[in-house]
DNA sequence: CTGAAAGCGCTTACAG
DNA sequence: CTGAAAGCGCTTACAG
């Protein structure tokens, strides 16, 4: 079936092109269109099947009212991250549906990859919501990005360079949160509990729990410093540590659960997030992730329509949450 | 910044446009372009920072290489569903950018809102894929979205127009394989457990369970056929259920708690799908989520590119999973 | 091997 | 209140 054009609608209704076009897009107040020529237009709109196409009008207004988003991958939506992706999902679809955007997810590009031929095919979107804390540790990506003519937002991390636009959680104030809230319970031994990758922000939130023990006048133990991996229960052991700083919540849950089976006595507190299952439930320091996103679309599409945001960093703070009771 | 466009790279490189397009645009074998040409063309765009027009382009191929997902919503990504979602946009991203297109998840439609006006956005989208089973369930939806001038996909339900593309999975095949499990377990009190949404889904499930309930020559007892509502302990004691085929994965983990804390011995079977969390370790007929999404994506590619798919219908069968060893 | 020209389907000043 | 015309940035026959 061929395309439906304004100009099929136009001819159907007996007007010119421009008249339908005006017809169509109930705008422009300062020029009328008379009421019966309206609803001629409309009729043979509707009559027609008429669907304006999207690619004409955005090569015309320059503009796709599309948000692309840069960082989901194939194992971005896996498993074990479901609830913070669904999460992240939720804030921006809201976010963007509230003002009118679509989203895009831009496919094909794979972490690893190389980031300076990602500007080849950034589809049709306004502006580019970066949201993979993986990817934006590669400086390469910040550098072909900040290449690109539209404006780029990060979310949750942020690459080093200055004068980006980011919208993150607080990950010193979450660590420092984390260990006064154990310190206040009476531990002196307090290990922190991470995983080698996400580094700069596993590195801001040892930086938080660091600080805190610091001001609470006691040495970082290097023995407390330790590593998620299959020799934990021997090195918690080891550590004499009483409680536990963990770095997300899937560290959080194996750390617990490590501790229950070989029955050492842990008070666990982890990093996480709002809407996260929290199965072992344990305390935590949590971000309104949903919000953090939403927010971060916001000031996306502020930058695309050409209101200048006041700052170019806005920063969550995390709050304490209790152990749900039982 | 004003744009880059084709124009100012040929300018740069001394060439036409025609010819800087076709230089880069690897394609076109037939019309040979010179070594020296192409460098120069290629060295313009690097250094003027060339991003092609996505709606130039788009208009001139009348291809955005985007698949818009419909049915998407604020609640989509809730918590209790975050397993679920992340799957379909796991399988979905996946198969989409295996192809090379993007996934544009189309925001401003509500549940319950009136379809009929959807059409006149459905961005730059070279075709549609409805994922979401509540609202599948409005004809007024497939009416509109059948006078949509490009490829629709149904996922995971269908409207019951007939003519229409759709990819699910077997629900009655599978209502009969968890039933077919219990009985051979030897249980003759077979419970239903259902809500009162997803009527149809559930109605097919239900009826795959009467069916294997009826080769074994038992009746279908409406006391079995229950909700899962605040009631629901006191109506399986009164049932004299010992086992339960539960309509989907929440409503298992619901009545399986429900029966424990009445200490009623139950065995439960649930509805799920591959990657739902199981977190009570029960039996699941379960079907592949993200291989069915990837399925409807693959179909609805071939429908733009003009291959047409063997089959309008693709059932995929539910397999048993016994519960998980403790 | 290269360039001039048409045209994709809209919107928006501008002139009536 | 309405219409003729320009132009958004590309790609692709077509003619050289």
């Amino acid at each position: 079936m061929s395309r439906v054009t304004i100009q099929a609608v136009a001819d159907q209704a007996g007007v010119s092109v421009s008249t339908a076009s005006r017809a169509l897009n109930r705008v422009n107040t300062r020029l009328p269109i008379s009421p019966s020529t309206r609803q001629r237009v409309d009729d043979a709109a509707r009559r027609l099947g008429y669907v304006p196409s999207g690619a004409a009008r955005a090569m015309r207004t320059g503009r796709t009212r599309t948000l692309g988003v840069f960082g989901t991958s194939s194992n971005f939506f896996a498993q074990v991250r479901a609830a913070f992706a669904a999460q992240i999902m939720a804030g921006l679809f809201a976010a963007a549906g509230r003002r009118g955007y679509h989203v895009t997810l831009l496919t094909g590009f794979e972490q690893d990859d190389d980031p300076s031929g990602i500007m080849a095919d950034l589809g049709m979107t306004d502006g580019l919501l970066v949201i993979n804390r993986d990817i934006q540790a590669d400086p390469r990506l910040a550098n072909a990005l900040g290449r690109w003519p539209r404006p780029v937002v990060y979310a949750l991390d942020h690459p080093e360079a200055a004068g980006v636009y980011a919208t993150a959680p607080d990950d010193r104030q979450g660590g420092r949160l984390a260990a006064d809230a154990l310190l206040a319970a009476g531990h002196r031994r307090i290990a922190f509990v991470s995983r080698p990758y996400f580094a700069g922000i596993f590195d801001r939130r040892r930086g938080g729990y660091a600080d805190a023990l610091a001001d609470a006048g006691l040495d970082v133990d290097p023995r407390l410093d330790l590593i998620a991996d299959d020799r934990l229960a021997q090195r918690l052991a080891e550590s004499g540590a009483t409680a536990a700083v963990c770095a997300n919540e899937g560290i959080a849950d194996q750390t617990a659960g490590v501790a229950a089976e070989h029955g050492i006595g842990l008070d666990v507190i982890a990093f996480s997030f709002d809407g996260a299952a929290n199965p072992k439930g344990l305390a935590q320091v949590t971000h309104p992730l949903a919000e953090v996103i939403g927010s971060a679309a916001d000031v996306l599409i502020d930058l695309i329509e050409g209101k200048q945001p006041r700052r170019k960093r806005r920063i969550f703070p995390y709050r304490y949450e209790p152990a749900p009771g039982p």
